[in-house]
DNA sequence: CGGGTTTGACCAGCGC
DNA sequence: GCGCTGGTCAAACCCG
């Protein structure tokens, strides 16, 4: 399950403007209209400085707001996430309607999350994580996964994350008509790390590498990884092979909470601190977005040729 | 010639 | 035991 298909966080700004304008509150509207360096004709200059502090703080307070309510949404999410997990094991029939790769693949999933989470919250994964090596329930919960984003009319799958790869295999997966593709990291001959990269089945212009294992061998420089060309990453993950991908530019370093958040690591992500790193890209992110600007800017010249229209702001 | 890629064959795990 | 599927191997091939 894809976390994208349960938090929606794209807002359709262009298809109504004047719907997500209704949401924000008319002063904001306005003073938003000042951040985007569309200055108001007759506003003088100390004014306007003084808008831009209040703004400033009232800016603040509107993200502390959001930082809120993204993290009691991801709570919320982890809270039905674990009521599936109940309701599955008390209804095995209704688990029983998929066919056997993909309940292999649950299973497999759970394995995952329950390691993840340190937690184990059916019995029956108690039974199988009994029944497995510890080493391997080590191995496994040192999974991520990475989505990059590349140019559609990319028909490779190469993810350049800063490390060396050998590919070493090829398949076409029953899930999913772009093959799969398997590398070994050649940087180091002991290295254990493998990795996967297949397209996502939803957008085709987004590489999916997962990642297993953990590299015993330092990454490339810092210079080399910037003279490579890397690709952009947009999300990542350490939730399983199938767990959380929320859509982040991840290319400029507001520092994640602890180097355990990076690629390869097994940081987990319902960590409050997490979150909060989840929040800051989310923002960051957001800001960022000409798109974004350009359509909070035309939403708000809208809302002004309306307000225009009628006598009172 | 060495290193990386391609691709068909092989193997293991799982369900029936 | 058989079939299906994902993962790996290894020979052939390619390229600088």
């Amino acid at each position: 399950m894809e976390y994208t298909s349960l938090v929606d966080t794209s807002l359709d700004l262009n298809s109504n403007p004047t719907h997500f304008l209704s949401l924000v509150p008319k002063q904001e509207a306005q003073s938003n209209f000042i951040e985007l360096g569309l200055k108001m004709p007759c506003v003088k200059d100390e004014q306007a400085a003084g808008a831009l502090v209040e703004e400033l703080h009232r800016l603040g307070e509107e993200n502390k707001k959001l930082t809120e309510m993204l993290t009691v949404m991801c709570e919320n999410y982890n809270v039905l996430q674990k009521q599936l997990a109940d309701y599955m094991n008390k209804n095995p029939a209704a688990s029983d309607s998929t066919n056997n790769s993909k309940k292999r693949k649950l299973e497999a999933i759970n394995q995952i999350i329950n390691n993840e989470r340190g937690v184990s919250e059916s019995s029956s994964s108690d039974e199988d994580s009994c029944k497995k090596p510890i080493q391997e329930q080590h191995i496994k919960a040192k999974i991520s996964r990475v989505c990059v984003h590349t140019e559609a009319s990319d028909t490779g799958l190469l993810v350049k994350d800063g490390y060396q790869w050998r590919k070493y295999g090829q398949k076409v997966t029953r899930d999913n008509p772009s093959p799969r593709a398997y590398f070994k990291c050649s940087h180091a001959p002991s290295c254990p790390v493998k990795k996967k990269v297949q397209r996502s089945v939803e957008d085709q212009s987004i590489l999916v590498a997962t990642y297993e294992g953990e590299h015993n061998h330092p990454n490339q420089s810092k210079h080399e990884q910037a003279s490579s060309g890397l690709n952009r990453p947009v999300a990542t993950t350490t939730l399983g092979s199938t767990g959380p991908t929320i859509t982040l530019d991840l290319t400029t370093p507001p520092k994640p909470p602890s180097d355990e958040a990076k690629v390869g690591g097994n940081r987990r992500v319902d960590t409050p601190e997490f979150q909060k790193f989840l929040v800051d890209q989310m923002a960051s992110s957001l800001t960022k977005d000409p798109s974004f600007k350009a359509a909070l800017a035309a939403a708000i010249s809208g809302r002004m040729a309306q307000q225009n229209q009628s006598p009172k702001w």
